[in-house]
DNA sequence: GTGAAAGCGCTAACAC
DNA sequence: GTGTTAGCGCTTTCAC
């Protein structure tokens, strides 16, 4: 059957012998029409499978059925799992909604290409994959105005700017693991961190603090050290520890674990039966080190489909919840 | 200095006392006009940081100013180094023509999101990341005549199907790469690879053909094992073929070979001592083994920014080389 | 060298 | 319930 590459909604309605007022309200569903021609267009337009120009569309209603995301750089250097799943949740839950998700990430600075694709108009909002103090990037969005999401939480400064903010019980959940890794055995405890400028680092802290504290758990038996950005950094930080005599580790994320734990074990130290180690975030990767690594798990994927859920619903003025508190899971593997 | 929001053609037009015909060929650059007025816009225009409005001007001139970019589902599970430099090359150099990217990514089918990403026209062509046998997407873009570009070569079938298709020289490298192995020491060589629907396992497996040949080292001496999906197949076709007495891997990627050599490690076996091993894919991962392996490197930015700009080009009607060939680096270092 | 006017494909008053 | 009309912000003939 031959037809026409691009159909209009012109064609339609000459086809079928009415306006193409008529058409885009079968269409839309908006404004009185009968149900008789709503479904002759129908029909139509699903055996012809025509479907609107998002771009005239777009400009009539001065949206753009496209929303930024914004990848932390780091990306593509590193292995992040985490921000891997928030991609295909967003955009997921962006095709349901029939939006598209624009990328923009650079290697050296997110802020001219996503600058240049907001003057342009090409997007309705933007989802951050991650939250850092001093944003420039908030700064810009609330300045203009322009609705964004973050995954993860914003520094008490910046509360507020964002239409969605969406996280974790990240406190909570660091608490309720860290009591449980505190209580499960004695002696000092090294606490391993990647950069406090990250949001999320602090809420692990503060889990932590908050646990350390309902167990009277003293500040002095705490190692705690922070900002290990690299591999050797983190296998330093994990000897000198050890040799002070720090037999318990917790780390904040997944490449913190793996480093450190790498070190501890170059160093003849078995796992769990010489040092108990943990993680205050869970991926793939703990299950297949040796031996797999407790950790307290959060799902990505939530997070980044209610973070785009929310923002769309915020864009298209439905009904949104402003802020989903997500749950979380220990869960128990053998290094501890 | 208070500013009007969102600056239009007409505003520029009415406040220099000039229609927007003129602004608009000032902007383009299309059409006479004297330098004089040229002037005149293009101050006012960056005094007001005028961006026009690319939904307007895409329907202006049916173009969407936005490429699809497609990622394989494994992306999502998978730590994919090589996707990751391909979607930040392709994001950069989509950025300096001016151009978006709009991703297309999803966890169960790649297919209904593309197909309404292209029928409600948002983007002006495709680019893949990856290619396969019989790969429907290839099929579809080209009965709809969607230009797009691969990220490595089509199956032969396929051949000419995309505008624009982009690969290095897998086969010449694999080859060169393959003969140094091949000539660097003695007795069997166990070739270790993933999926064959992946065209460019085809080409290393080609490459290593070639180099075989030319060294007349027989067909009986290669201990071929593909479609080695995961961790402990992998794992289990290294210990079987060194258990036949297998010396010398050679894998056709990171992860198959990280894989392969973490199974003989614990099976006693000393790099490279014992056994030695490379990789006809370079990645990062392969610098942070213990002991490092010798790999065939290939810039994944170099090709995702190639297939970039020659699909723009092309989109664009400039002038475009239509397949770039490039090249490869042999790096030594310690596993073999 | 510059401008008037039509049009890209859609939506949204406002009439009827 | 349906059609007419006027935009959305740009590009592009075609006159002048």
């Amino acid at each position: 059957m031959e037809m026409k590459q691009n159909l209009t909604i012109d064609d339609i309605a000459r086809e079928l012998g009415v306006s193409k007022t008529t058409v885009s309200r079968a269409i839309s569903g908006k404004g009185r029409i009968s149900e008789a021609t709503r479904a002759k267009v129908r029909d139509f337009i699903d055996k012809h499978n025509y479907r609107p120009n998002a771009a005239a569309k777009g400009l009539a209603e001065s949206r753009t059925y496209n929303i930024a995301l914004v990848l932390p750089k780091a990306f593509i250097k590193l292995n992040l799992p985490h921000v891997r799943q928030v991609m295909s949740a967003v955009c997921e839950e962006a095709y349901l909604q029939d939006y598209n998700i624009l990328l923009c990430l650079s290697t050296d600075d997110t802020l001219p290409p996503l600058l240049r694709t907001l003057d342009n108009r090409k997007v309705d909002g933007v989802i951050l994959s991650r939250t850092i103090e001093n944003d420039p990037l908030v700064e810009v969005l609330s300045k203009r105005s322009i609705p964004f999401a973050t995954i993860g939480s914003l520094p008490k400064e910046d509360r507020g700017k964002a239409v969605v903010e969406t996280d974790h019980d990240q406190v909570g959940g660091c608490r309720a693991f860290s009591k449980a890794f505190i209580q499960v055995g004695t002696g000092k405890i090294a606490l391993l961190g990647n950069d406090l400028g990250y949001i999320v680092n602090q809420s692990r802290l503060a889990g932590f603090r908050l646990a350390a504290d309902e167990l009277n758990f003293p500040e002095s038996m705490v190692g705690l050290r922070m900002n290990l950005d690299d591999r050797r950094s983190r296998g330093a930080a994990a000897e000198e520890l050890a040799n002070l005599g720090y037999r318990r580790f917790l780390c904040m994320d997944e490449d913190v674990c793996i480093h450190a734990m790498e070190r501890l074990q170059q160093l003849g130290y078995r796992i769990p039966e010489d040092i108990q180690i943990a993680s205050l975030y869970d991926s793939e990767q703990l299950t297949t080190t040796n031996p797999p690594v407790s950790a307290l798990g959060f799902s990505a994927a939530d997070i980044g489909r209610a973070a785009c859920r929310e923002l769309l619903h915020y864009l298209k003025g439905d009904h949104y919840d402003p802020a989903p508190v997500l749950g979380y899971r220990i869960i128990k593997r053998e290094s501890v």
